[in-house]
DNA sequence: GTTAGCACTCATTAAAGTAGAGTGCTAATA
DNA sequence: TATTAGCACTCTACTTTAATGAGTGCTAAC
């Protein structure tokens, strides 16, 4: 049996139906709903097809249908028209550029929740296959020195280091030359054990806070690849019943405190073709936390390969349409962010 | 009508009894509970006058008791014996002494609802009251400048600065020196109007640049304002049935998700006399999101006026011996931590 | 002051009945 | 041949009723 018109428009309005009301539907709604004309009896002939086909289930005799995760696919693949959609606020918000990034990101998944009503989130940019950009070593107090490192696409990461000897201002201004002049413009894989010995070695005696240095260097270069998450709007999921309940809820909010989880399942994800959004249906979720909902990811490019992804969790009967197009102009938006310049 | 040594057992087997199991308790389970030796008929009578006194109320006729508010506090005040609570792993995590207090932050949270088995919370200590030790400001390239501000305690903060002008390396130096020796040593109340002008004055030509910074450093200083919360276990709220109802449970992880809320709730808690721990028990919550359970807070000091605050949210049945006497030892750890050296 | 005993209350649970939505199938219709 | 009206059937959700039992308050006896 394959897809003709008539079915495929009755499975858009079963579907279109059950995502506003969250019932099961049945067959004389359709038959009012649509404007085929059909009497409900031809619509059940109809949806007994479209359930043979596992595109619909009834939860139990005598009940309406519900799409199946393969109905929603054929939904989300071949029905669905997300346009762009503007998201109040978010323009002025990207406009004014926020200078600290992190802050941007806080700003994002907030609207983002408020406008969608469900749970979102966002990943920082990945910066490690980055290049560093500058360094700057400078004496603290007499045992302390700290390490700022800026990453291409102005990432700032610090840290302080402890040393033993206490170092003069010459040495410093040296040091920092030195770090200068040899490892900038470098991604974090050139930096390899050859070049560590040769730097140590121009040193001379301050060759163990070179060491040092470098080995924090390389540790903060590398630190962000347990990469930052933002989360916003958790508490959305108990709108939706069926993600509600006590068993859905707690593993939702577990996996939501578990950044590390939320990051695998952002970061995994396909940039999905040309438009780099993807759509993950109820069990088509990689992690089993997950498997109650469907999750929208939409990789966003800065630039400098500078790229993060943003994230949507709801229901399965979550409204995609919707939810596609915010991503869509909000991804536009990012891209256009900062490469304009 | 008032408090005798057999009310006060009597009432501490009610509480004992219903925190082990969260079922109302009857007179008969006291009866035999306690070594008292006295039949379910005298209980009930002592029950009855405990009522009046407002420690316990019943759910309905015919259910057996359970603590109020009042009972609570009695208890919590004059019963509980928090003796302190060695917990695992924290001992050695605390040795390493995480160079990055964020990160031993996140360990502690962690480790601390993993044991206790409810919602923890950690504010990263609070530092706008402290001292300015060391500014940095280094060229990034043509129109960025990267101030790197060091507080007391080894708290950095960073920011980007935009710059119209180009900046030559003999000028960096000359507003390096200059900062340096106005401000470092000052706290943020310290750093007013007419100290910006004469720092712009001297700065010459680039006063524009100087004003750019300190507004920026200024800035830096006052936006740990919004302090950092860091939260874990809050998925543990779901096993408590009192707490993990729709409602309740909404509002929980929306307090949670609310940072800004959750500094609140535990800034604006006591230092709590000698012991530096506060019990705030069900309406005893200022947060009205707070008032179905009970919080438990400890003000730690890592030295250099640095205090910051655990808080532990758990439903007004919490084993408080338990909590009190982690947090006591955890306190103890933590205040010991820095200031030994 | 303490306790045994008893009537009473009320939440919880199970069982039974009712209503209604929706289906599948058959036979009639266009 | 495709569509539809009609009807018996199924199953959930809701309401009602009854049974159970834990626990109380009160009274009278110890």
């Amino acid at each position: 049996m394959e897809m003709d018109e008539r079915k495929t428009k009755i499975l858009q309005a079963i579907i279109r139906n059950y995502l506003e009301t969250g019932e099961p539907v049945g067959s004389r709604t359709i038959s009012k709903y649509t404007d085929l004309n059909l009497s409900s009896a031809t619509i059940r002939n109809e949806m007994a097809d479209l359930e043979e086909m596992g595109y619909i289930v009834q939860p139990h005799t005598s009940a309406g249908r519900i799409p199946s995760d393969k109905g929603y696919r054929f939904y989300v693949d071949t029905l669905m028209e997300a346009k762009e959609r503007e998201v109040a606020d978010m323009k002025d918000m990207l406009l004014e550029r926020q200078d600290r990034l992190e802050d941007m990101l806080k700003s994002v998944v907030k609207i983002l929740a408020k406008d969608t009503q469900y749970a979102t989130m966002i990943t920082a940019p990945m910066t490690h296959l980055n290049k560093l950009k500058f360094i700057q070593l400078s004496r603290v107090d007499s045992n302390h020195l700290l390490a700022v490192v800026v990453i291409e696409g102005n990432m700032i990461r610090n840290r302080m280091i402890e040393v033993s000897e206490e170092i003069d201002d010459e040495t410093m201004l040296k040091l920092n030359m030195l770090l200068n002049t040899q490892l900038n413009g470098l991604a974090i894989e050139e930096i390899n054990l050859s070049m560590v010995a040769k730097l140590k070695q121009q040193a001379g005696i301050h060759s163990g806070v070179i060491g040092d240095v470098i080995d924090e260097v390389v540790e903060t270069l590398s630190e962000d690849k347990d990469l930052e998450v933002y989360t916003s709007g958790t508490n959305n999921i108990f709108k939706y019943p069926e993600l509600a309940d006590n068993e859905s809820a707690r593993k939702l909010i577990t996996a939501f405190e578990e950044k590390e989880v939320l990051g695998d399942i952002i970061q995994n994800s396909e940039p999905g073709e040309e438009t780099g959004i993807q759509v993950y249906i109820g069990g088509e979720n990689a992690n089993t936390n997950m498997q109650d909902c469907s999750v929208v990811t939409a990789t966003y490019d800065l630039g400098d390969g500078m790229k993060g992804t943003i994230g949507i969790v709801g229901p399965r009967r979550m409204d995609y349409d919707k939810v596609v197009g915010t991503l869509k102009s909000i991804k536009t938006k990012l891209d256009d962010l900062y490469r304009k310049e």
